[in-house]
Parts: C-alpha cells; structure tokens; sequence
RNA sequence: GGGGAUGUAGCUCAGUUGGGAGAGCGCUGCCCUUACAAGGCAGAGGUCGUCGGUUCGAGCCCGGCCGUCCCCACCA
C-alpha cells in the first residue's frame, strides 16, 4: 500500500466492480423489506453542479445505508426532458447554422431533439458515476419514453374525463422569447426600477377628465374602460359616465369596482382586460371586452393603430411621445415595481389573454394537505409544512400548455365543429360528431407535468408492475427548497389521486450551496465550484464528506475550498490508520458481524465506545442529521480511534499477552469505522476493505452492530493522566523525550499493571507508587481517583508552576462562585431535582477540595 | 402587506425534552515519536445580537427592539 492516499487511484475502478456485480440492485437482498427512492430528474441538458452533488450524497448516504441494513434498497435513476430548456438548447445549436426551429418544421426539429438526446444525453448520468451515485441503471428512465409518455397520457385523459382538466381562455404568464405560455410558478418577479405615468382620459359629455397612472403607458391602447373603488367620493358622480381614450379615440366607461385601491395613484385605473389578470377579473364583472394588442412576440398589433409592429418597449415611449404632444401626459415619477421574468431565459413576462388548457388544482389540493395533516407524509425539518400549506391552500390553477414542440403533445383533437376528443389512442375521427377532419392540439405539456407522475411513473404505472407493487410509495424524497411547489406539491396531488396513497412518507428538504461568503453559487458571479474539477482535484470521497459535514438539517450549505481538503485529509488519515493496522495484523480483520472476546481494559473501553458510537450514529442518520451523524463518526475516529487508541494498542500489540486479541479489536473497529463510513465516502473504503476485510464488498456487507460491551471507567482516568503529564510538560518546555517520574497516590486501588506500559508509551513518564500525597518539593498533576505528583527537584521554571497554578484556581473560583451561589438559594434546594442538586453539592465539594490542595501546593513553592 | 429563517470563538456552523458553553478551519508554542508533517502533543480565544419576562435555574421557553437573509402577494 502506499504511503499516501490517492483518491485518483482509489476511484478510478470501483463503480464499474459494483455495477459489474449488481450490487445496486435491490435483487441483492431478495429477502430485504423495500426501499425505494426515486432520483429528482434532472435535466437532461444538463451538466452536474453542486447542487446535484449535495443532493446525490444525501440519497447515496441513505441508500447505501439501507443497502447494507438489508433492505431491497434501490436508487431509481432517470432525467426529465426539460421542455424549454432543451428546446432552447437545441435551437441555439441551429441558429448557428443560421436556422429556425421552423426551417425545420415541427417533426424534424423533434428529431433534432432526439438525436442530440442520444448524442448528449448521457452525460449526467456518466457524472452521477464519478460521484458514485448507486443508482440501478438497470430501471433507468426518461420522462419522454414510452412507458412514462403511457402514464403522461392515462392521467391527461382520466384528469379530464373527471372534469379536472380543462381548456379555457384566460390571462396566462407569456415568455415573448420562448413564446410560450408559462406557469404562475415559472415567474420570478423583480423590482425593477420603472415609472409610474399619469395619462388624463377626458371625459365625451362634458369639460374636464379622469387622470389615471399606470407603469404601462403603451398598454392603453387596449384599454376598454377606467376603475374606481365604489366608496371613492372623489369619483362617486362619474361612474358610468365615458372618457374617450386618447390616441385612440374609442370611448370606454368608467366602472366602480372593489378591486381597486383608492390609495394607489389617483385612485382611478386604466383597465386593460386583455394584458393584465386584474383588469381581466374586472373587465369580466363588467362587461368590458378584452382588446388584444400584443402579437406572440410583445409587438403591437394592428389593434394598436399606428404604433402597429413596434415591440412594446418601443411603443412605451412613443405612446408616451405621442400622449405629450396631445396634452394629456401629466406626471411622470420614478418608481420601482415588481417585473416578472421568464424563470427560463428571464425575458420580462407578458400577461396575454389566450385559449390554454389547466388543470383545476384545488380538489387535487385536498387530500394533499390533508395528508401532512395527518403525518401520512411530514417533512424534515418540520418549519417547511407552514408553506407547503400556505402554497396550497391559495393555488390558482395550473396552466399546462406549452407552445413548444418539445414535449408530450396533448391528446387532444379538434373538428371543424368545434367538439374536443381526449383520448388515450390518437382517434382517426371526432368523438362527438364523426368527422374525419380533426386536427390534434399543436401544444404539449408543462415538462412538470410528467415529473408530477414520477414516483410511480417510473415503476410502471399504470401497468400493474411487480415493482410499483413493492415500491410505492417510495420511502423517501429528498430535495431542495426551492422546488417544494414545482414539484414536492404536484408529485402529492398526483400520486394521492391515483394511487389513493402519498408519494413518500419523509421529505426531506435541504439547502442550496453557497459559498464561503455566503453568496449562492452561480456561473455569473464565477463563484461557482465545479463538482467535476472538485472530484478531479481531491476525489469524490472528499467532496460527498464535505457536503455531508456542513449541511444542517434545512440550512444552507456555505462551502469552502478548505472543508472538501480537509475531508480528504480525514481520507488519507483513514488510509494510514489502516495501513498501521496491515502491518501489525497477522492476517486479516475479523469477518463482518465478528467481535473478540476481549480483557484488557484497553480493548474493551474502544469496544464499548464503538458500541455507543454506532447506536448513537444510527439514531442521527434515521433522522436524516447526517452532519451530525458524521461528525459525530469523524471524532470517534480521528480522536479517540487513532489519536488514543491506535497508540495504546502498539504497546499492546508488542506483548504476546495481548497481542492476539489486540489485533483482533483494532481489525474489528477498523472494520466497522469503513463499513461506517462507507455509506459517505464508498471509494476509499471499498478500497481499504479489500485491503483490510479481504471478503466481499464493503458495499454489501452488514452494517455494523457491536455487542455491548460493559466499559471500564479507570480508562479514562488513565487517559487524564497522561494528559495531565503531557500538559505539564509541555508547560515547562520539557522535551517529548526526557523520561519522568510520576508519583502516584492510589487509595482506591484503581491502577493496573498495564498503566506502567502504557504510560511509558504515550507519556514518557515513569509510575511510582507512594503511600501518602507528596507536599512540598512537588507539584500535583491530577486529583481524582489517582493522584499524581511530580518532583520540582531541578525544574528550573518555577515561575512557570507558580503560574500555571494561580491560573488554575483562578478558574476553579469562578465555577466555585457559581455552585456556591446556586447551593446557598433556598429555592434550588427545594424545587431542582435531587439528583441535580447532589452533582451540584459534589462538583462543589471537588472544587474546594482542588482548590484547598493548590493554595497549599502555592504556599510549598513560597509564593 | 403577510409568512418564515437566522444572529453562539477570528471564519463557517453544532448545541431537540431549560440543569457545569462545542466542532472544523484559522491562530500560538513544542515535536520529523518507523501508519500518517495532508501528521502528533499542548494552548489561547466566547457579556451565546439587545432589552425585558417566565423559572430555583435560560444559548435553549415567552415578548419588544436592532441586524441579515429568504418565500409569498393582482401596489395598476
């Protein structure tokens, strides 16, 4: 083996052995309860970042966790075909060629798709396998094969079939780039800064007008009427009266409506039913008629008169131009508004009047909250169940259509008449009427359409599948915050209403990563680490520790450089600690699941340690607080495993007494440190398993249950010892290498003879039993059960000790202070437990005893 | 305008039934002790944002204030 650590060498191989022998599988364990979880898709355009990484080590912790449990434990791999982001890509690709996606034509364009599907599609998943992902390839989906287009299209036609889907013309959230319709959801609104415009419509009977003020001046001219609250006596005698639009010239009424907010402006509002979803809402209450005047792009119709063919920034500022010249522009402010943008390509929304099919979210919401409600399923940490419900509880509907052509094509189909045919099959003629002439609906659908479907989609659904038998629901999902309502919510409502069960019983909702300033990681600030030079850099193995390490439950992840090179650090520090192991072992490590008989108080104190620290580890990762899981793992490991134990073995090691079943303990805490482990970084203990176990896979071996060893509890009085030496020495400056010689002081019989071994070892330090505690000419080291004393004959830093004492009492008088106070309040005495009170007495008691022996101790040194 | 999170060591964060303040990194000193210098040993460093309340006892529970961040909402 090598000295050093090369996670290059140790992760270049493994995933193919483990894929080779199916061991992430669920057939593994044919005998193992199910456990299914099913991968967030991702797109497949993408290209792994750090998110994934953080997300994949959570579900490649648990799974290969469950695996080694004994679970029929199986990570579901697949992507999502990403509607407009593939799209875009694609169509970037060929306007290189200086070509549209209409030069092609709908179906060689989806070719198109297709072929770079095929070409590029794969590149995640190559990804996911450098991370290690153990993932089952073998069940591997799209969101466009066949079987999830089958399921896509069963609920599409049984949605609509119980009326819950269906076609309506409504103000709908435009992309003009992507024109495309979006989801409320697919908007992110901005602040940006704008101005609020004061136009006066005067009144057709008479002097005189109605000034309304609007961010949107180029939008008045589909304005077919003006607002006011109905309480406003400021505009109270004009309602119904009519105002003639400038440039324009048509004559709208004004209307009073509780919609508007007389504190807003002047109280009166220009309303646009065609281009702004209140103004609809009022437009429809008062028989006011939409008036279109954007085309797909944003530019003005002809509807617009003569500002036709300007896009609407441009027709903004010459409606405004021309509004001036008229005389009826008034003020004009600065003022910052909210601004949707097109969460694809952040191209400022559009609100459009269209004919667009949605899905009627709120008897699909029901049960949905109602399951949480009743703990059916429950997030981790709980705080996210407050906007889930909130979300829910305040859905609009969901619009679905997409004015793509990546996509499913909504099987739906039209006849000259008029009527609609859905249908599972694409029909040759009209349901109703007959009509061979039916033309299918050229839209498909919102890509989270078919992610809703896809903790069962992706099982078989709706064929009866062994596997949606065993595996749904799944046991848990894991994700980000940030797609709790795209997705989390839709896979709820959708699996409730077609499996008549929740989706998963656990959700559990993580962070995103940012960076060690705490900004989120992206590609425009350059902040961004990429997880594939990561990996490339310090290994897989580092990066998933490291993630796992600083991600709290629910928080943020602040990422830095310097955590990823200290896990690989702990990397190399695991692989010396092994290596020490190879070369004091006669042969290999005890099998999985086998424990010594052992003796030696040194033995059984790592023993039973291991045994708190793996129930306590096991707890942690059942609760999915990994962090605290590992770092609970990585201390035991490092500190007590390597930094006490590894040393008090070599002595032990050295003796033909102890050395049999020395090398027994070290091999099975080893052991069961890398099964441990393996769950958070597979490579290196694969790698030293082999090394160490010399039988099977890490990856498939049991997961670790030591047996319950009682544990001596002088151990670790001998531990305060030699630390207590190593301080003092380190105090005076003593070198490492001068041997001293300890007094002790035993009354209670605690020391044994290995302390003498050991001590000579880890302290350099001799034992000498005395029979009475030492006064002057000496210095205490330790006053517990042992005490410790050691002569100041030719210590040359007096000065020093005297230091080091007074500083000691100086802490000791404050805790004493503190327990004093508390002991001498009547009221603690009665009202604190007994049991704290008499620990509280104790301590007391010991720190005036500690106290009393270094006023003497200082007295002795004549200060 | 609603809702949520957060404020603990120089930095990033733990601290879950309220009962003697922790980790990692950084920093200081000593040590190349044959598993590991990507290491070992020892150490310094905190009025737990602030004010008040509940309690025998508060980093933890309650309220006010200050700071930072996020989500939601039809401010035309």
């Amino acid at each position: 083996m090598k000295p050093t650590y090369d996670p290059h060498a140790v992760e270049a191989d493994w995933y193919r052995r483990w894929e080779d022998a199916g061991v992430f599988r669920p057939e593994i364990n044919p005998d193992g309860e199910p456990y299914c979880m099913v991968i967030p898709p991702p797109n497949v355009t993408g290209s792994l970042h750090m998110g994934h990484a953080l997300n994949h080590a959570f579900y490649d912790m648990i799974v290969r966790r469950k695996r080694m449990q004994g679970f029929a434990a199986v990570w579901v791999p697949g992507t999502d075909h990403a509607g407009i982001a593939t799209q875009n890509v694609v169509e970037k690709q060929l306007a290189i060629e200086g070509l549209t996606r209409y030069d092609l034509g709908r179906e060689r364009f989806i070719e198109q798709v297709w072929e770079w599907k095929r070409q590029y599609g794969n590149r995640i998943s190559e990804q996911m396998r450098k991370l290690g992902d153990s993932c089952d390839w073998t069940r591997e989906r799209f969101t466009m094969d066949d079987g999830l287009s089958a399921a896509v299209r069963e609920v599409f036609v049984r949605l609509y079939a119980e009326d819950l889907v269906y076609r309506g013309n409504r103000i709908i959230n435009w992309c003009p780039r992507c024109e495309t319709a979006l989801a409320e959801i697919e908007v992110e609104y901005e602040d940006d800064p704008g101005e609020l415009v004061h136009i006066t419509y005067p009144f057709t009977d008479g002097p005189g007008g109605v000034t309304v003020a609007t961010t949107r001046a180029e939008t008045m001219l589909g304005d077919t009427g003006v607002a006011v609250h109905p309480d406003d006596d400021r505009y109270a005698a004009h309602i119904g009266r009519t105002v003639r639009l400038p440039l324009v010239g048509r004559d709208i009424p004004i209307v009073a409506d509780d919609a508007v907010d007389p504190e807003f402006g002047t109280g009166a509002v220009k309303v646009t039913p065609a281009h702004d979803p209140t103004d609809f809402e009022i437009g429809e209450r008062h028989g006011l008629e939409p008036v279109v005047i954007f085309d797909r792009q944003a530019v003005v119709t002809a509807a617009g008169g003569r500002f036709e063919g300007m896009d609407r920034f441009s027709a903004r500022a010459a409606v405004k131009e021309a509004l001036a010249a008229d005389g009826v522009l008034g003020d004009v402010e600065e003022r910052t508004h909210a601004v949707g943008h097109c969460y694809r390509c952040s191209t400022v929304i559009e609100p459009l009047l269209s004919l667009q099919w949605f899905v009627r979210v709120g008897p699909l919401a029901e049960p949905a909250i109602e399951a949480v409600r009743a703990g059916d399923s429950r997030f981790v940490p709980q705080r996210w169940e407050n906007s889930y419900f909130h979300w829910m509880e305040n859905l609009r509907d969901w619009c679905i259509s997409r004015q793509i052509w990546w996509g499913h094509r909504i099987p739906a189909w039209y006849c000259p008449d008029g009527h609609v045919t859905v249908a599972r099959q694409d029909p040759s003629a009209c349901g109703d009427c007959g009509s061979t002439g039916i033309t299918q609906d050229e839209d498909v659908l919102d890509t989270w359409f078919s992610s809703a479907l896809w903790p069962f989609s992706t099982l078989g659904w709706p064929d009866t599948t062994a596997d949606l038998d065993r595996f749904y629901p799944n046991a848990v999902l894991i994700t980000g915050f940030d797609i709790i309502y795209f997705w989390v919510a839709r896979m709820m409502k959708m699996g409730l209403h077609f499996l008549d069960e929740v989706p998963f019983p656990d959700i559990v909702i993580h962070g995103l990563v940012r960076d060690a300033e705490g900004r989120k990681m992206s590609k425009s600030i350059g902040n961004a680490l990429d997880p594939l030079d990561v990996i490339a850099e310090h290994g897989a193995d580092a990066l998933r520790l490291a993630l796992l390490q600083a991600a709290s439950p629910g928080q943020d992840v602040p990422l830095d450089m310097e955590w990823i090179v200290a896990a690989r650090k702990f990397g190399n520090k695991l692989w010396n600690g092994i290596r020490f192991a190879l070369g004091n072992l006669d042969g290999r490590a005890p099998a999985a699941g086998e424990y010594p008989d052992v003796a030696h108080p040194v033995n059984r104190w790592v023993l039973a340690r291991l045994a708190e620290v793996v129930e306590r580890y096991d707890r942690l990762c059942d609760e999915y607080r990994f962090s605290d899981a590992l770092g609970l793992l990585y201390q035991f490991t490092w500190s007590e495993v390597f930094d006490w134990y590894v040393e008090m073995a070599k002595p032990l090691l050295g003796d033909e007494a102890t050395r049999a079943e020395t090398q027994s303990t070290l091999g099975a805490v080893l052991r069961d440190v890398l099964a441990l482990f393996h769950p958070a970084m597979p490579f290196i203990t694969e790698e030293l398993w082999e090394s160490l176990v010399g039988e099977g896979f890490v990856a498939t071996a049991d997961w670790p249950t030591p047996p319950d060893v009682s544990s001596p509890d002088h151990v670790a009085t001998f531990m305060d010892l030699v630390t207590a030496i190593r301080r003092f020495r380190s105090g005076h400056g003593l070198s490492p290498k001068e041997s001293f010689e300890v007094e002790v002081l035993d009354p209670e019989g605690v020391i044994e003879p290995w302390w003498a071994e050991q001590l000579d070892a880890l302290a350099s330090a001799k034992l000498a039993p005395i029979g009475e505690a030492r006064g002057a000419g000496y210095t205490r080291l330790v006053a517990g059960p042992v005490q410790g004393f050691i002569s100041l004959e030719g210590l040359i830093d007096i000065e020093a000790e005297v230091a080091r004492i007074q500083k000691a009492i100086s802490g000791i008088d404050g805790d004493l202070a503190k327990a004093d106070r508390k002991l001498a309040n009547p009221a603690y005495r009665e009202k604190a437990p007994a049991e704290v009170v008499a620990k509280e007495e104790a301590k007391a008691a010991d720190l005036r005893a500690r106290r009393d022996k270094l006023t003497a101790q200082l007295a002795e040194l004549g200060s």
